[in-house]
DNA sequence: CTGTTAGCGCTTTCAA
DNA sequence: TTGAAAGCGCTAACAG
């Protein structure tokens, strides 16, 4: 593997005019430049950017870290990272945390081994405890989706709150009030907006709360939704609908729900938070808030990008609109309820 | 930042001694390496793996190139690998191709000045050229899915032949006759191949094959589906069943085939290959083979990092079992037919 | 068990 | 326009 020492050599010039045409460098007479450049072809020389990065302390690499890339939410989101950070010249290094705090510690370590420039994280925990390494060293840092306690960095988001209320509120303007919601773990600062929302629009409708109708699991995922759907069934007050806080958790829901041959929408209705996927397009099934994942992907690079350039400018909290999607997991409630 | 120079220095032994400790070498006094230790921690010591990386010659990276990982193929297959990845102690890098030659020579390239150890790709075409430097270099090679012409290299994948003749097996089983295949670029083996299947399951029934009824697109994406179909409904003949070569190009199919109003499987069957996503536990619609595209990616990192200890050894070309899911996407032919 | 020394491949002053 | 020299942070003989 050719070095920029043997082309220079070759060339009979010296390792830093090698360097400076590697890099666009003016000060290069144009005679040198093509001799350079053609050794560079004819030894198939290609830099080793561990060696630039090891002086230049600059890596052109961003960290994505996600709780599960299988959700299509985070996919999308990651594909839009990915495609923004390639524009920019940044390559995307990632990992999946599955919700594990030890998880999510060791990548994060790997990555400030790697010493990349910046970092997107849908943190685990609210709790600052894993990122204070980041922080302390300051690596430009974006959260996505969740935020974490009393950490003012920027940040990239909807509107959590007032969307699950807007649903909430679309469903009591059905007729339902007795709405069942069911959550992952109470960590989670989204899925926390979202019972926020919940609750706000009871309170605004005057239909009282019902602590029991307020379901918790760990995992947002699909085996939790079955799992918490499968205890609500089991216990008064029955819901007329069920809010689960996100697509997995609905799809879990409705596994549960068809298992204890409960109809959906007619016997019981379900809504929730994002979509499921591409095939959505050919059963739009959930009644569900949709957040613009690609764009927050895109944004939290954005904004990044930013971050590098300007260490001191005042952090952004960024909230994307949503988009409201009336599909059939749920109707108006029936008049006995 | 401290560095083992600082350390060395505050703990009065030789950098030297401080990589030991790093690397859990066994040639250190307990009672030096208790005190490296300490001092490690309250320096806030992170090693900087691109340093070692140059002098190792090796990143413990790995990158892997994939058309799309919006389709929920690829994202358990990309899911699988970093799984993998990960326990094995390595990081991934990866990029999307969209099935564009130039975005995926851009990827390499860049992946190449890092260094990577290793590289798992679904390549755009089956030309060699794109990943000629890769194998100049030595760069061990894994491709997925897809397989490259005269190059004898780790594959791993499916028989996509022979799944694609037991597909159109079964539909001809059902009584259909005329079926017509939907799929992307030429370009594409696997695609090929489940034409082959295709063909060859015509052929041994006595159907004459009608080129008419082979179509081909360029991106296997939703659009290109419905593409497709649409041009397929205005001429003749009419098929009675549709095979879409991918799960995204089958869902374009449906668009079109419901746009023209014909009812699925009731009009018109449609089957394909690979699942959409995980909300297909609520909707198993499409009848189809499915490739185990989480192993997919883990057996991808388990032969790389084969390869990476073993570079003489002769490569393998791993075909992994799929599973045919018989599901309502298409009937038993109507007697008229 | 420990330290000295010489780089890994590249960039960056500084001086010419 | 160009080059000499120093060094980024770490590892690996080699000698002791």
């Amino acid at each position: 593997m050719a070095t920029i020492y043997d082309v220079a050599r070759k060339a009979g010039v010296s390792t830093t005019t090698v360097s400076r045409v590697l890099n666009n460098h003016p000060y290069v007479r144009e005679e040198t430049r093509i001799k350079v450049q053609s050794l560079l072809k004819e030894l198939h020389f290609i830099p080793n950017s561990n060696a630039s990065s090891l002086v230049r302390k600059t890596t052109n690499t961003i960290a994505v870290i996600l709780p599960d890339v299988t959700n299509h939410f985070f996919t999308t989101l990651l594909r839009g990272a990915e495609d923004q950070a390639n524009e920019d010249g940044f390559a995307v290094i990632f990992g999946n945390t599955d919700e594990d705090i030890q998880k999510e510690q060791t990548y994060i370590q790997m990555f400030l081994e790697r010493r990349i420039d910046g970092l997107i994280i849908a943190p685990v925990s609210p709790k600052v405890i894993n990122l204070k390494t980041v922080i302390k060293r300051e690596i430009p840092l974006v959260l996505v989706d969740r935020e974490v306690e009393a950490l003012i960095t920027d940040f990239v988001g909807t509107d959590n709150q007032r969307n699950a209320q807007s649903l909430v509120e679309y469903l009591i303007g059905l007729g339902h009030k007795t709405i069942a919601i069911i959550s992952g773990s109470q960590e989670n600062s989204a899925h926390r907006q979202r019972i926020d929302g919940y609750r706000a629009a009871l309170l605004n409708a005057g239909i009282p709360i019902d602590e029991r109708l307020i379901l918790y699991g760990d995992k947002p995922n699909i085996e939790t939704g079955t799992r918490l759907v499968r205890n609500l069934l089991q216990q008064a007050p029955r819901p007329t609908t069920i809010f689960a806080v996100n697509n997995f958790l609905a799809i879990g829901g409705v596994v549960a729900l068809r298992e204890a041959n409960f109809n959906v929408p007619e016997d019981i209705g379900i809504v929730c938070f994002d979509d499921n996927d591409s095939a959505s397009v050919l059963n739009p099934f959930f009644t569900s808030i949709n957040q613009p994942a690609y764009m927050m992907g895109q944004m939290a690079v954005d904004i990044l990008v930013h971050r590098m350039k300007h260490k001191n400018s005042s952090p952004t909290r960024v909230l994307l609109e949503s988009n409201f999607l009336i599909r059939g997991s749920v109707k108006p409630a029936r008049s006995i309820d």
